[in-house]
DNA sequence: CTTGGCGCTGTTACCGATAACAGCTACAAT
DNA sequence: ATTGTAGCTGTTATCGGTAACAGCGCCAAG
């Protein structure tokens, strides 16, 4: 049996109440009697009891994180980054992964909720499907939205602008000279409605016709990519150049296309978005959009302490938007450069062939 | 405020002690009060209080999961592993990172186990330094060592045999011809020593003379094992062949190989372990030693499921021990086939050449 | 009719902490 | 001497559940 405070207010001669203002470094008390107090604790290996402590203040120091997929190596990193800021707050992360399922999200989100004291989510629901976290913050729940945005719901949101994304990546492959573009599109999530939106915005910007014939869906984890990549090539007449909603996906896709020997960078110029880690080190070094994972994990966890303080957060600092920038690497054909904001993309030599 | 126990009593003019059993299935109440008691709470939207309910019960339905690296995928694969079997039967899990720092070990530790009813360790301390873990298990701890294994202590283990995998891994260089062979090794963990051990007995086995100059000191992480290569470039006399003691270390000595235009598979061969994903789509497609981690994390689970219920394991059931096989990809030069466990391992056609 | 036992429900105490308030001591101010 | 007050410590109630036991009605056995 663990030691409790009443077994040091025994030993001591004291009430329990002194020993947990001892403990919790409260003001009301002498400071030799604190530590005579302290001095006991850590003899018997005083242990505070967490459920004990959160039953009476209602805090558990514990922060739920939602993420769509832990293998993907992008949600790792914000996991960390969110841990990174909690950690030293003295906040533990309750991590949660959906794996991309949405009929999971909402049941995690009910369990976590009970736990713990604000939740950071990455949501997989469309994003006007906010009627369950609508009732749950009028129920006095704190939490910030991260990577993944909704629509009309007032809480704090981290993400990027993922029209733009969409943009910045068709239009690197446009400038590359190529005019038949296709896209691996995600899921009905706000990222990849989005980055749609920036595709379509760049071809008509550059005039060229929006095809929905190369818009294939095909979700947002590397297998879906896989999987649909390997079904466009069956149906066959696949586009010169592709850009995939997020980078598992254009790695997926990459498989497929080399399964049957076709020759990503070559033949096919493919795009990502979100610059996972080893997207350089890959057979193909992958071109994507990137934009600071750290900084969005570590932004989301500062907004949500400060709601968990009580803290009513201005209207202009509840929304951060990451910029993204484009990444060149090989998978399109391009000459990869350092790095190159979108404005500043110099008209590469397209050296991709048609298929 | 949340609905409690009390408030569905009052409503149904009965104690709170029938809603607790009508709640939680208790066989001492009748069929038709329970239901009333169940249609009542789910009009309320009742949530039980899950601080309440582990003080009471001193169950938290929580397992601590103390992982030496999030951001390497294979750590990924085996905590998603344990949730596929943790969350199932009921319990969350506390995913917390160590980064590879001994020094943070025990805290966190520590500090999981007030709030969690069992542990899922894989150990970055020595395999000797088994002093807290001990003093914990004697308190009660529930605790299983996954990946990494400790010395002489008394608690369930699932890893895999590192010595073998050390020995099929330098087995496969010298399959291949390689005379000088050298080795990234790891730090004061089991699986680095496990390895280096095998590391020598394959030299040993084969009448090849272990060198300490061929060994030089890396760490786990991938960052660590592109400092090391460095390094070990900067000095010059690289061996022609290299077993890194993993795969992000293999990978983070490729980086700093090609860095310099040494083209790895072809002029220096790099051999891993742990057959992390993405390995199969590295530019230079990784050779390396593999055993399932889903099994890994799966076993594991199950065995804290049992001790946190009271079983006390068979001693045999304690140690669970995944075989590891080769995957011959082109790291090293040999040609790619679809596994070869090491008995069968043929003499490769050597490629690589001298450095 | 009494007794015993079953089947259900209620009471009381407790898990281990904290909040709110009451109480005590010593000393300064009046 | 009295009063007030600062400074510390103790008491009581409470958080929202559950365990253990007490109690009650009803029916069957003796």
């Amino acid at each position: 049996m663990p030691v409790t405070l009443s077994d040091i207010a025994r030993e001591l001669g004291v009430s329990k109440m002194t020993v947990s203002r001892a403990i919790n470094n409260n003001a009301l008390i002498s400071p030799e009697t604190r530590q005579r107090v302290l001095e006991v604790a850590r003899r018997m290996n005083y242990q505070p009891n967490q459920h004990a402590r959160a039953l009476a203040t209602n805090r558990s120091y514990l922060i739920g994180v939602v993420v769509p997929d832990l293998m993907n190596l992008y949600f790792a990193e914000v996991a960390r980054a969110i841990e990174s800021i909690a950690r030293p707050a003295g906040f533990q992360l309750l991590i949660c992964s959906t794996d991309e399922d949405a009929t999971r999200e909402i049941g995690e989100v009910e369990v976590l909720l009970q736990r713990t004291d604000g939740l950071i989510i990455s949501s997989v629901l469309a994003p006007t499907d906010t009627g369950a976290y609508r009732k749950m913050m009028r129920d006095g729940a704190k939490i910030v939205l991260v990577d993944r945005t909704m629509r009309n719901l007032h809480c704090p949101v981290v993400a990027t602008d993922n029209v733009q994304v969409g943009r910045i990546a068709t239009e690197h492959l446009i400038s590359l000279g190529h005019v038949r573009i296709g896209h691996l599109s995600g899921d009905a999530s706000s990222v990849s409605a989005d980055r749609l939106e920036g595709y379509k915005r760049a071809l008509e910007g550059h005039g060229l016709r929006f095809n929905k014939a190369l818009v294939r869906p095909c979700g947002l984890l590397e297998s879906e990519g896989y999987l649909a990549m390997r079904a466009w090539l069956a149906k066959g007449d696949i586009p010169e150049a592709i850009f995939a909603v997020n980078d598992p996906a254009a790695i997926g896709g990459m498989k497929a296309l080399e399964e049957v020997g076709i020759k990503v960078g070559e033949e096919v110029a493919i795009i990502g978005a979100g610059n996972i880690h080893y997207g350089d080190m890959l057979r193909v070094p992958l071109t994507t959009v990137s934009w600071s994972r750290a900084e969005m994990g570590q932004q989301a966890a500062r907004l949500l302490l400060r709601a968990m303080a009580g803290e009513s957060l201005p209207s202009k600092a509840r929304n951060v938007s990451l910029p993204p920038e484009l990444i060149v690497r090989n998978s399109c054909g391009a000459k990869p450069l350092a790095r190159a904001r979108v404005g500043g993309a110099a008209r590469f030599v397209r050296r991709s062939s048609q298929v």
